[in-house]
DNA sequence: GCCAACGTTGGC
DNA sequence: GCCAACGTTGGC
């Protein structure tokens, strides 16, 4: 099983508004090298779920990949903001896939923690100038972000 | 195929 | 609101 960290701007979808939803297409993805990504995640991979553009930007909580290779239907939907004109239904660009929710942890983890605490790892996210809105999450990091959450969430 | 111009992301 | 980093577009 594979590990990612997804970003979201809370104003456009938040882990609240995910925890009602229960589930959620991860559509919008307009970048080749996070739809790369989604396209390699598969069934039960874990995802971070990560706040940006907010006050305090990190990781919020856990979702997990309930189906993969799902075709993005806003790519074909003019009204959409997220319409590619390029794209067809014989040959679908983009891809995404759906998450179910699992839980919020019970505070942020931090981006300033996380460049902390991984500095210099193999780690998209604290690398300088990386604008990836999906990405892999290497598993030894994983667990440790998973473990800490297991003790201080209590 | 190069690269300048432009747009977007996202932290601060 | 600023701006660095980076992706995309389009002229040539």
């Amino acid at each position: 099983m594979n590990y990612w960290l997804v970003k979201s701007e809370p104003l456009t979808y938040s882990i609240e508004q995910f925890k009602d939803d229960k589930t959620t297409l991860w559509d919008g993805v307009r970048n080749y090298q996070a739809r790369n990504f989604l396209q390699a995640m598969t069934l039960g991979d874990l995802a971070f779920f990560y706040h940006s553009n907010t006050k305090v930007p990190g990781i919020v909580g856990l979702g997990k990949v309930s189906q993969t290779q799902v075709i993005d239907p806003t790519q074909f939907n003019p009204q959409s903001p997220y319409f590619d004109p390029k794209s067809s239904p014989d040959s679908p660009r983009w891809f995404t896939v759906e998450l179910v929710y699992v839980k919020t942890f019970a505070q942020v983890i931090s981006l300033a923690q996380l460049k902390e605490q991984f500095k210099g790892e193999d780690f998209a996210l604290v690398k300088k100038g990386n604008r990836l809105s999906v990405m892999p999450v290497p598993e030894k990091i994983a667990q440790k972000i998973l473990t800490q959450k297991i003790f201080s969430g209590v």
